[in-house]
DNA sequence: ATAACTTATTGATGCGCGTCAAATTCAGAG
DNA sequence: CTCTGAATTTGACGCGCATCAATAAGTTAT
């Protein structure tokens, strides 16, 4: 939270908050179902959320790190219409929603945060649809490892380097692609000497190549 | 609001939506880029909201219909990131969004229903990244029909006949397909007598054959 | 009513990605 | 370290949907 606030306001934010939890590798933080009563911040570690539906379907709908706030699905009917799971080991804090409610009724500063948040992940799902229903296979890898390796720079990692902590398939579950097309693709982008790719590990050499691929012909 | 409040309470909440505005079919209410002050609370009419990029994409991330609130998109970076468009001569209750905030704080429900509302949003886009992602085009068309003649039908209409306020390339550009998948679908499902189709009268003959058609082997 | 334009339908063709299959590499358990 | 199963890569092939194109139907303006 980037934002004035009183010693007193920090300290009541901090007792909500106060309860960690962990999850192990693989496990599940909420799932389909589930009665909701928390949001969970995540402290460190990597989630991927995912929606299942009775016939098999699987997509998944987004993957968070730390600084991130999942949960925010189950408040509508109070009951978790997704799964959480962790893609490392991981610590979250968890944020009885109605104490967060309360608080947010005194401090105008949180209510505002909250509202942010809930509405950054709008948007971040309307680029997620752009991305489904409007690009091909190369721009949706291309644009998934760009918003990535962002999302890591943002907290202080390497702007060119990263680990991917999720399976071709999810990514493939997440972009709409089989894994196949998206092992081709990372081949691909690998042969035209825009990445350099070891199983999960990716650096990217030419950054450029990959915003021209997302966004044709608009300088960057 | 299906809630019970005290009568100086209702007053209040009437007061921050005693603002109406009429908007045309073909206008827009808000524009990407546009200051975010509102959200919009639609009485009548028929809206889509579409994000479009500089490169040309352009993508309808929804169709909203009365008692529906857009431009919650706005919150985040205090200016919108989609465009809200009329299909059909509309009016809408215009919401101040600090007022409506201002009012949240004191008046619980309402800062409920507002989580809430914001919630469904997220809920939904899940639900149209589970289309995008892993349906075939007569998956996602018997979805979108489905889905439409439901919201319908809790506003009073037929369950079985309706009138698509939307071209086949807004539908199309919804569900992730060209206009002519979308013509061909609609063309295939008439072959087949799941539905009867005139340009955009459209009435289900068999809806649970397009229930069958989005979740297979599954009993309704 | 007629013209001009938008919207919708339908056909022919091709390509991108899915599907199926096999080989290889990697990660975890004992 | 070795075994075992999971994850990844790569190839061959086919299908679903896009693309291109032509016609028809509907809508709006004059």
């Amino acid at each position: 939270m980037p934002i004035d606030l009183s010693q007193q306001e920090l300290d009541r934010i901090d007792e909500v908050v106060a309860v960690r939890r962990k999850v192990k590798r693989g496990a599940m933080l909420f799932r389909n179902g589930e009665k909701f009563t928390n949001l969970y911040a995540i402290r460190t570690g990597f989630f991927k959320t995912c929606v299942d539906t009775e016939d098999g379907r699987d997509q998944v709908t987004g993957f968070q790190m730390a600084g991130e706030v999942i949960g925010l699905d189950g408040i509508v009917n109070d009951q978790h219409t997704c799964n959480a799971v962790a893609l490392e080991d991981a610590e979250v804090c968890v944020m009885p929603f109605d104490r967060l409610e309360e608080l947010s009724r005194e401090i105008t500063a949180l209510q505002r945060h909250v509202h942010k948040i809930m509405s950054r992940e709008i948007v971040r799902e309307h680029g997620v649809m752009l991305l489904l229903g409007s690009m091909r296979a190369e721009e949706r890898l291309a644009a998934f490892l760009l918003n990535l390796v962002q999302r890591l720079f943002a907290r202080g990692f390497s702007q060119s380097e990263l680990v991917l902590r999720m399976t071709r398939e999810e990514i493939g579950s997440y972009l709409g692609l089989k894994l196949e097309t998206v092992s081709r693709t990372f081949s691909k982008f690998a042969d035209e000497g825009i990445v350099e790719v070891k199983q999960r590990h990716v650096r990217i050499l030419k950054i450029d190549a990959l915003k021209e691929i997302v966004n044709p012909q608009v300088c960057h």
